[in-house]
DNA sequence: ACTAAGATTACCT
DNA sequence: GGTAATCTTAGTA
């Protein structure tokens, strides 16, 4: 769908049609896991906590005044990753949704882990064993799996030399019916914070 | 050109 | 709970 199409849709149904899908995508990519294998390790976890961005009727989204240098990748079409830098300090790692053009994506807030723990730790720099709380926050996962810029821009989908990757979740946790998604307003922002697009997966 | 604010985190009291 | 660290953008002049 391009552009046009969508904004068609936008005025004459409302903005619900168009935020369906990616608001739709940051609950179906909870229970998926993210695999890297930056560094040659393999770390992954699953996803369990997600947020949406889309571009009509979101004040919050990087993508609201439009494409520039910082946020090219989130203009991409669905299925990249849009890495951007938070506050001068961190990396958020984002799944795009939306069709080239359009501007919307999924931020990663927190994953379960899953493979290399050790190395989790180590980058985490983590002085205890335990790693609760490692992967509590969007810095946190990308500091965890070694993501920083050079994977801006890049697929999602698992490909030749590929460094970061999604997969689906075993069937029976992806039928919707055994999924458990809590809603609630977005954390650490002003704008549309009355939007309930933050959702977790409840165990 | 300058400034304020931001999809954050860790460390301080 | 308060704040520093530090990069990018938008708004203002």
């Amino acid at each position: 769908m391009k552009k046009a199409v969508l904004q068609e849709k936008y005025n004459v149904q409302g903005n619900e049609l168009v935020e369906l899908g990616t608001v739709q995508a940051a609950q179906a990519l909870l229970g998926w896991s993210i695999i890297s294998t930056v560094d040659g390790v393999r770390c992954s976890g699953t996803i369990v906590e997600t947020e949406a961005y889309c571009q009509y009727g979101d004040e919050a989204s990087h993508s609201r005044c439009g494409e520039t240098e910082r946020n090219r990748s989130m203009f991409l079409d669905a299925g990249h990753w849009y890495v951007y830098r938070s506050y001068g300090v961190h990396w958020c790692l984002n799944f795009v949704t939306a069709d080239s053009g359009i501007g919307e994506a999924v931020l990663i807030r927190s994953i379960a882990p899953l493979e290399g723990l050790d190395t989790i730790i180590v980058r985490r720099k983590l002085t205890n064993q335990s790693a609760r709380g490692a992967l509590n926050g969007p810095g946190k996962v990308c500091q965890a799996l070694g993501i920083s810029k050079n994977l801006d821009g890049e697929s999602a989908f698992h490909r030749a030399g590929c460094q970061l990757w999604i997969e689906p979740p075993p069937p029976h946790l992806n039928a919707s019916e055994s999924k458990v998604i809590r809603a609630t307003p977005r954390i650490g922002i002003t704008r549309s914070s009355d939007l309930p697009w933050r959702f977790l997966l409840e165990h």
